[in-house]
DNA sequence: AAAGGATACGAAAACGGTTTCGTGTTAATA
DNA sequence: TATTAACACGAAACCGTTTTCGTATCCTTT
């Protein structure tokens, strides 16, 4: 009933050839005879013969594995640059193993060992929020000395030389404040995350930066920090009550929704008492009432460029000693109007 | 600089010992004198020996990976799964390869080949809608027929034997539209799928048997059937001007959620004149505005038990042959109150 | 007829481990 | 002292491929 698969060595026995004919009738070496090939290639067909993926990786060291390293998987960017990644490392031959860090400094080590041990050919990562607060990246470099390839993308580090994508996070930022100011706004606050986030610091830079262009004192008690999850919503609330703002930038989505809705409640009307611009266009800004103008950062391209660039690597030759065979890519984030701002 | 990994060959070498020695005394076999094993050992940990994994996944036959095939990763639910697969694996020591099908039969058959020759020690999948559709399932009895076990969730199939894991969308439909009609709401319109898909079948079933139960006539017009990405709202436009009805129970959350921004900009109030409850419990419904009442999945949970029942099939011998090998785990779903009912 | 060159195939090493079994040395026993 | 058992280690097979190299057979050439 059970058929085991079957190999070259299955088919050597059955047909009396050694092991090397059969392996080379199958590639259509013209080493061996045509009689011989048709009726190795016929009874490979027959039994459906598949090669051993395990075996090919072992003699080629290569394993057409690509891993993935996120901090979260229910995370729609997260996912959509997934989805980039996997749609073109699958167009070239690599299937991809995704391991989830949880934001965990110690997850993010302990995946990265687990898989440089043979299991793929390189990495592609953003890193954990505890990773970043620690400024510990020494588990990328033992990987990068190993010769593995390693691409950074969205959360990335200066500390480690290797490829990299990331959005133009402060310059979105400075168009998304522009764009409020032009629509008449006077005082937009900024909602961020409380630990620490390249990507927060950059469009954080970016709506000061915007300020300051347009010759607006920046004003600190404008800038809200939140924490990751925050159910309680005092924080927010109390900012709301106390602090004078007509608009609101956001480094996510979440927060921005929850602004809206906090807001709603208050009996502001959106957008003509106060607009509301996030990062990150996902679903919920598509879906929120009144939907969320947003930053779209085009998850699905940066997993594709991030893919491309490590799969490059793989397959070509480079100087790893050599910094100038490292770029960076930068994929440029749009704008998406939509109801929350004028 | 790059320095490459170090094998038993090597550090044989460099200690004038054997591979078998060197072997043998990193698993701490006392076949080997404690002098010997220590020199190993120190000598192992100072070049930072690690066994590759490939090479004892071709000895063993075992590689320590799962295969899991999904329709989308873009997708709230099946992320929810996903994490709790990669979880629960992870804590077993084991990694995960993922891919997307993109709700196409061939990307299905094509990924399920890649990783079945060898890459993986078993699957766990949810259906394309076009496998469904199809009704075509051999690609999984392959697999399965290689003694390859299979674990199916969410979108299974009666036509495949092998464990599966779903909720109970039946009786979790019909205690929503009981719900519905406890709180006084009298025509309960259902939104579902055009495309086939099992569970969407199971919850109007229930939606049926609920009215049914209730003594309620079934009314054919009050079920819309809605494409899968649809972005002109004509269906649902004529629908709600055409139609009379209180409630609404919807077979996923988007299309509840459009219904919502339908209702609210044709002037009705959520709930009192209109009542929503959707499907699978995701970001949106927690979001929404106002917030969705839902019947939650539990996701997490339906991988986490989708990975156990998969590598306990993997790790113990079983009689594949034997129906009696295969269970179907029930994950009950609940419904979450929110503000969208009354 | 001897030499040379194709032709068609097999033996064996290699990838990096695990594991079985054999064996030389030493120590314990009769 | 001869036998045996314990100890410590190595040789080799094996997992399923790929690939290099060697060679027997036959055909051509001079």
């Amino acid at each position: 009933m059970i058929r085991k698969k079957v190999t070259l060595k299955d088919i050597a026995r059955e047909l009396d050839v050694s092991i090397s004919t059969v392996s080379k009738a199958l590639k259509n070496s013209n080493e061996i005879s045509r009689d011989t090939r048709e009726k190795i290639q016929a009874f490979a067909r027959l039994y459906n013969y598949k090669p051993n993926n395990i075996a090919i990786s072992l003699k080629n060291k290569r394993t057409r594995n690509i891993g993935v390293i996120i901090p979260d998987i229910v995370h729609h960017f997260f996912t959509t640059v997934f989805r980039g990644i996997e749609k073109y490392a699958n167009g070239r031959g690599y299937n991809v193993i995704v391991c989830v860090s949880d934001e965990s400094f110690d997850k993010e080590v302990i995946n990265m060992e687990m898989l440089a041990n043979g299991s793929i050919d390189g990495f592609i990562m953003a890193l954990s929020a505890e990773t970043q607060d620690k400024n510990d990246f020494n588990h990328l470099r033992q990987v990068t000395d190993q010769g593995i390839p390693l691409v950074l993308f969205d959360r990335v580090t200066e500390e480690v030389e290797c490829d990299k994508v990331v959005i133009n996070d402060e310059e979105a930022a400075m168009e998304a404040v522009d764009f409020l100011l032009r629509s008449g706004k006077k005082r937009i606050a900024l909602f961020t995350t409380q630990s620490y986030l390249n990507v927060s610091e950059k469009r954080e830079r970016g709506y000061r930066r915007a300020l300051q262009q347009s010759g607006i004192p920046y004003d600190e008690t404008l800038v809200l920090r939140l924490p990751f999850q925050f159910e309680e919503e005092d924080l927010s609330r109390a900012f709301f009550e106390t602090k004078q703002f007509d608009a609101v930038l956001s480094v996510n989505e979440v927060f921005a929704i929850r602004g809206m809705r906090l807001a709603g409640k208050m009996g502001l009307q959106i957008p003509e008492d106060i607009s509301f611009i996030g990062f990150t266009d996902g679903i919920l800004s598509k879906y929120a009432m009144p939907t969320l103008t947003s930053v779209a950062q085009h998850g699905e391209q940066m997993g594709e460029v991030a893919a491309r660039m490590l799969i490059d690597k793989v397959e070509n030759e480079y100087d790893e000693t050599d910094p100038e065979s490292y770029r960076t890519e930068v994929i440029r984030a749009s704008l998406v109007q939509r109801e929350s701002t004028v």
